[in-house]
RNA sequence: GAGUCCGUAGCUCAGCUGGAUAGAGCAACGGCCUUCUAAGCCGUAGGUCGAGGGUUCGAAUCCCCCCGGGCUCGCCA
């Protein structure tokens, strides 16, 4: 379905052309001039110059060309040389009654729907989710679901850090504790356990032990890094305990992100890269790509038009082990022969940003994946204390997702016990729900390059640009909705009619642009445009809410026009906050 | 040092492919509930858009320079 701006700019490239001008430049915008008109267009002032007229004698003449305009209700041609143009209040019922007929509320599917991968960046296994994987998680969920909406395919990958020095850390460490254990045992023949000899607690506990003990002790580094390069080389029962830990973390995890309301398609990770790795390098090395240098193999990746030196892509240390590119790579390699992705999202703190500079030209420049396919990095910036600096504990330390979100339940559901009365239970769940929509909406509605203070406090408010805020406007339509139904009629018959209030015209034209905001945020990756139209749409239907009796109003049809944009509303709401990754309850 | 991003109201942020009077929210002050959730709505007050120059009919937006801050800059990920 055509977007609004659209249909307007055609009917201006018309009168351009009709009054004897280039249609280029009769695009038409949202009006930044509210109180004058709803769209407007600039063009006629580009066109001063070209044609040497004055401006104004420009837009009198395309204003005299839209005589007859079945969308336009009025049109002014104002000085210097806007065209100031206000709708046809019976055309935006009619562009809302087709947007309402269409699953997808007016958002065309694309004509070529791309195989999209969103990688989320790899939180690591045996180690607890801390406020830095919230953004990746949250600005990653959204992203995906902004693309599924639009119509693509999209797969998300958590890509797990999964490898490498860490897991001989615990593996050196568990066996200091439990020696006993026949993983360690280079004679055992027979099946391994399937228990895994720890909780998911203590595995917490062991990593950052045995971590800090390797810094100290040089014998025991030096046994952590020989059990790391055994469990690269197939040992039988690291691999045993790595599975174990895979398992044990993988749970883990899984409940936390759906602590979230984010899932993947796919559970990868780094350690899948791996058997890739090899014929990658030896692929480097033939086709030239790769060199020798300083004793480490790296490929160039510098280009004529950088600002600064960039330094080459390194695939293999001195000491010829792989590294975080080398694993990157590798993913493509992967990714390119089970996917054959058309697209690959990153979503990665920004501070990583040459990485993938680095890595995207050494993988189109090796032909690794496609010279059509398109790498992309999405770099967040940091989550802020109220002092500005990375939030912390208040004792100074990391703070756990799980507290995190925990914290914010629990004032949450406060909140709502004092201001409603409700069952316990049924509390508690809308406080999931509500603190859930702040802490994303919190992150979300910032753009994702920007470092940004959370607030818990602010967040959680029901005042203001919050989460909940949003939530209150959908649950009060959806209050409203169902006492309508109550008297047996279904919103699904309503008929949209045309405004006959300022307010009811506002918020249809707000709803109207529902297509165009999406397409804008699709196309930009940016889910903080999303946040800032339903928060203008959740303040355009209270302001209209607040001025229009809508279950009493006596007249019928008049009644069910009302019932239609509420519907229409709701509907609008409900996909764009699927769209950020949080739902709203019946009642709060 | 080089590169890069940022600097908008007391605070938190929009706006940045140039357009008319720079917008919200919070905090402050003042109104509106016998009526669909007042967790709402309406209003008042608050800004030399970091400083300076340039391009333009027109600049928060584009260019240059300066000031201030964040981040990055080959064997971590």
């Amino acid at each position: 379905m055509k977007k609004l701006v659209d249909l307007l700019t055609g009917e201006l490239e018309a009168a351009f052309e009709k009054a004897g001008y280039d249609s280029q430049y009769a695009r038409v915008t949202l009006s930044n001039r509210p109180d004058l008109c709803e769209y407007q267009c600039n063009g006629a002032m580009a066109a001063a110059k070209a044609y040497k007229k004055a401006p104004i004698m420009i837009a009198n003449d395309v204003v005299a060309a839209l005589e007859g305009s079945p969308c336009i209700e009025k049109v002014d041609a104002v000085n210097p040389g806007f065209i100031n143009i206000i709708l046809d209040a019976d055309f935006v019922a009619s562009y809302l009654k087709h947007m309402n007929e269409e699953e997808k509320l007016g958002v065309d599917t694309p004509e070529k729907v791309k195989t999209v991968v969103v990688d989320y960046g790899g939180a690591n296994v045996a180690k607890p989710l801390h406020v830095g994987h919230l953004r990746s998680a949250v600005i990653g969920e959204s992203i995906k679901r902004i693309s599924k909406y639009v119509g693509h395919k999209v797969i998300g990958d958590v890509h797990l850090g999964d490898w490498g020095y860490q897991m001989g850390l615990i593996i050196t460490e568990l066996k200091k504790r439990k020696p006993e254990l026949p993983y360690y045992d280079e004679s055992f023949e027979g099946e391994y356990p399937e228990e895994a000899p720890f909780t998911i607690g203590e595995l917490e506990e062991i990593y950052p032990t045995a971590s800090a003990y390797a810094k100290e002790h040089e014998d025991y580094k030096e046994e952590a890094l020989q059990a790391t390069y055994l469990l690269q080389n197939g040992h039988r029962g690291y691999t045993a305990i790595w599975k174990h830990i895979m398992n044990v973390s993988v749970a883990d995890l899984k409940k936390n992100y759906g602590a979230l309301n984010v899932e993947f398609d796919l559970w990868k990770g780094e350690a899948d890269a791996q058997p890739y790795i090899p014929d990658m390098v030896e692929y480097l090395k033939k086709e030239g790509y790769a060199y020798e240098d300083q004793g480490a193999l790296v490929v160039d990746v510098k280009e004529e038009t950088d600002t600064k030196e960039i330094p080459p892509c390194m695939i293999l240390k001195s000491d010829g082990a792989a590294l975080y590119p080398t694993t990157d790579l590798a993913t493509l390699v992967e990714r390119e022969k089970l996917y054959e992705p058309d697209q690959v999202i990153y979503i990665t703190d920004k501070r990583q940003e040459l990485h993938f500079v680095q890595v995207f030209r050494c993988a189109k420049k090796a032909k690794i994946v496609r010279g059509e396919t398109e790498l992309k990095h999405i770099g967040f910036g940091t989550m802020n204390g109220k002092d500005g600096k990375p939030f912390k504990t208040r004792d100074g330390g990391v703070m756990r997702l799980e507290y995190l979100i925990s914290d914010i339940n629990e004032k949450m559901y406060e909140k709502i016990a004092e201001n409603r009365t409700v069952e316990e239970a049924e509390a508690k769940q809308t406080a999931k729900k509500v603190g859930l929509a702040a802490l994303k909406y919190g992150d979300l509605s910032n753009q994702a390059a920007k470092d940004y203070v959370f607030d818990i406090d602010r967040f959680i408010s029901f005042e203001g640009n919050t989460g909940p805020y949003i939530l209150y406007t959908i649950v009060r339509i959806k209050s409203i909705l169902a006492k309508y139904a109550e008297t047996g009629k279904t919103a699904e018959a309503c008929e949209f009619m045309k405004a006959e209030s300022a307010s009811a015209k506002a918020l249809m034209l707000e709803a109207a642009k529902f297509n165009s905001v999406i397409e804008g945020a699709y196309e930009e990756l940016a889910p903080h445009k999303i946040c800032a139209y339903i928060y203008d749409l959740s303040n355009a239907f209270n302001r209209f809410y607040h001025e229009t009796k809508i279950l009493s109003e006596e007249n019928e049809d008049r009644k069910a026009g009302f019932i239609a944009l509420l519907s229409i509303t709701k509907r609008v709401l409900e996909a764009c906050i699927d769209m950020l990754g949080f739902e709203a309850p019946e009642r709060m």
